[in-house]
RNA sequence: GGGCCUGUAGCUCAGUUGGCAGAGCAUCGGACUUUUAAUCCGCGGGUCGCGGGUUCGAGCCCCGCCGGGCCCA
């Protein structure tokens, strides 16, 4: 139904359509931009349909009402959005304290408390209303406003100005009602904070696009997105503390770059006015974090953001936070310790207060119980392939040879080279026959431009990769600390480049000119914290991030 | 980049062979002092993602575009 009203004085000009997510025009006047209080005060906003098409549908028109009626009879503290309710205690905490309660219904505490939450069910009767208020954490309380107690005004106040989704303030004795639901037996209740657009269904789910693209109705609505999220607060302070049991110093390195590198990806470029220049966004962090080590930070990490402009998909996201760590005078088998315990404690974090508490059994959201706990095992990865593909493969084997077994494979390799054709054919041959957390060892020379040569091995690097439900959840090496080698590595990928990789890494001679003083020998780690999120829950990426970026 | 699926009321979704645009919840009006997705009676609410085309007639068929998902490379 469309509501014609007069406008007063302050009729805007008529705004550009606004296009809903569904891609529907909606027009209406845009109350964001009244300089807040006073004007809520003092002038009346009146949608205008009739010279300007302002269209509000019903239910957000209605609301829209009552936010008048509200701040009408209200003084300035006070109205649809007051500036504060003389809250005394929560939703949880008052479930916690009076649980004992709902044992005996229609039983009364004789203790009057104040608290607030969104209301997510209301139902009214003639002369008693019920209203389920839900705390941010998904607790909910019931609030019983009732014509014996709070009289016949308030009453009808209460029906006529409270709505679904409506945070509200309610004051009163803490009962059990006949049904033995606990409640509170309102005396004083007021608006928190008044909802303009109606909650959807608390039943049933959102779908999938309206849950990322609304998170925040999704946080109201559904008990698994309030876990995600706090399961991934537990696993970063978990993570943050492990590393501070091992004396690790937390820095922050740049994000925006003149030059991209520490990774092999394609960067988002951006422009600075003020240098005038052509930007990066970061790939990765690790050559600022090899500086820090150069200086003497002998044990650092990093959690932050790094950006790459490819694909997304259910494990890839444009911008995703990633955990770096090195640490002086360790290596690739030591920080692999490191991580498995990394990984282990943040399983237990998140398993903390439930019934999997001190387990490093994580249960997935598709019912999988997965074991992330005792020693991981560390294969090779020339041996693994050696033997999955039936022949000796080794970093000797030619390429002519590799891309022959490629090709009856109908494995597809771009640009390749040995490494590169090893890595895919491990990929093809081994890597999904992986259910175990598994370190994978020594990787090709190719690939890995910034690690060590092996110790023992000619043609591989120390560097292993952790595979956890399918996926490179984790990377780790001994660094490659020779500023002579690290320049000729450089040069080959710069080589690369210039064929057409856009992949590829360019000579960086900032970063060398920090190696040629010196850094000393270490372990490096990369994890994808997403990605971690990934392995403690089962959840696609999308899920584990509270804001993925969509269209 | 290719293939398949998808977009309809505030939310979640139906929509038959191309023939008046539907349901549940929500909203609005009414009844109800113990409800649990309350119940009962009644009324509204639509740019069918956007733009073309075919047709007497398009939510449906065709073309293009936009958004989302899945699979493949």
């Amino acid at each position: 139904m469309r509501r014609s009203r007069r406008s007063s004085s302050r009729r805007r000009p008529p705004g550009r359509p606004r296009r809903t997510s569904t891609g529907r025009l909606v027009r209406y006047a845009d109350h964001t931009e009244d300089p807040a209080h006073m004007s809520d005060q003092t002038t009346p906003e009146r949608i205008d349909t009739e010279s300007f098409e302002n269209e509000v549908f019903e239910q957000k028109q209605v609301r829209l009402d009552k936010r008048e009626r509200l701040n009408a009879d209200a003084d300035l503290a006070g109205g649809a959005y007051p500036v504060s309710v003389p809250v005394t205690t929560t939703i949880p905490a008052v479930r916690a304290q009076w649980a004992h309660l709902t044992e005996t219904p229609d039983s009364a505490s004789g203790e009057t408390v104040g608290l607030a939450g969104r209301v997510v069910f209301q139902r009214n009767t003639g002369k008693l209303c019920f209203a389920s208020l839900q705390s941010g954490s998904g607790e909910r309380i019931q609030a019983m406003v009732s014509l014996a107690e709070v009289g016949e005004e308030s009453l009808a106040r209460f029906k006529d100005l409270v709505d679904l989704g409506d945070h509200l303030f309610v004051s009163g004795e803490v009962i059990s009602s006949r049904r033995g639901e606990l409640s509170i037996m309102v005396r004083d209740w007021q608006i928190a904070a008044k909802a303009l657009a109606p909650l959807p269904n608390m039943y049933g789910e959102l779908n999938e696009e309206t849950r990322v693209r609304q998170r925040y109705l999704d946080l109201i609505q559904r008990d698994q997105a309030r876990i995600n999220v706090r399961a991934r607060a537990a696993a970063m302070a978990s993570l943050r503390q492990t590393f501070a049991e091992r004396d690790y110093i937390e820095v922050e390195t740049p994000m925006l770059q003149t030059m991209h590198g520490g990774a092999s990806a394609r960067p988002f470029i951006t422009r600075s006015n003020a240098f005038d220049t052509e930007l990066y966004l970061r790939i990765a962090p690790e050559l600022f974090l090899k500086r820090a080590a150069v200086g003497g930070l002998e044990r650092v990490f990093e959690i932050n953001r790094n950006f790459r402009n490819e694909g997304a998909d259910s494990t890839h996201s444009p911008e995703f936070a990633m955990l770096e760590a090195y640490e002086a005078y360790s290596d690739y088998q030591g920080i692999a310790d490191l991580t498995q315990a990394l990984v282990q404690n943040a399983a237990l974090a998140a398993n903390a207060g439930t019934d999997r508490a001190g387990s490093h059994t994580v249960l997935w959201a598709d019912g999988t119980l997965f074991d992330l706990g005792g020693d991981w095992d560390r294969i090779s990865m020339y041996g693994t392939l050696s033997e999955a593909a039936g022949r000796e493969i080794t970093p000797e084997t030619s390429v002519e040879e590799l891309l022959a077994i490629a090709d009856a494979e109908g494995v597809e390799v771009k640009l390749p080279n040995h490494g590169k054709l090893v890595e895919e054919l491990w990929e093809h041959f081994v890597k999904d026959g992986l259910t175990r957390p598994t370190f994978v060892m020594d990787f090709p020379v190719e690939t890995s431009p910034l690690t060590r040569h092996h110790r023992s091995i000619p043609g591989v690097v120390e560097k292993w990769d952790l595979y956890v439900r399918g996926f490179e959840l984790a990377t780790g090496y001994s660094e490659l600390v020779d500023p002579v080698v690290q320049r000729e590595r450089f040069v080959e990928q710069a080589a690369q480049a210039a064929r057409g990789d856009d992949e590829a890494m360019r000579v960086d001679e900032e970063f060398l000119r920090a190696l040629e003083h010196g850094m000393p020998p270490s372990g490096g780690m990369g994890m994808g914290i997403d990605r971690l999120l990934m392995a403690l829950t089962g959840l696609g990426i999308r899920e584990t991030i509270l804001f993925p970026l969509v269209k």
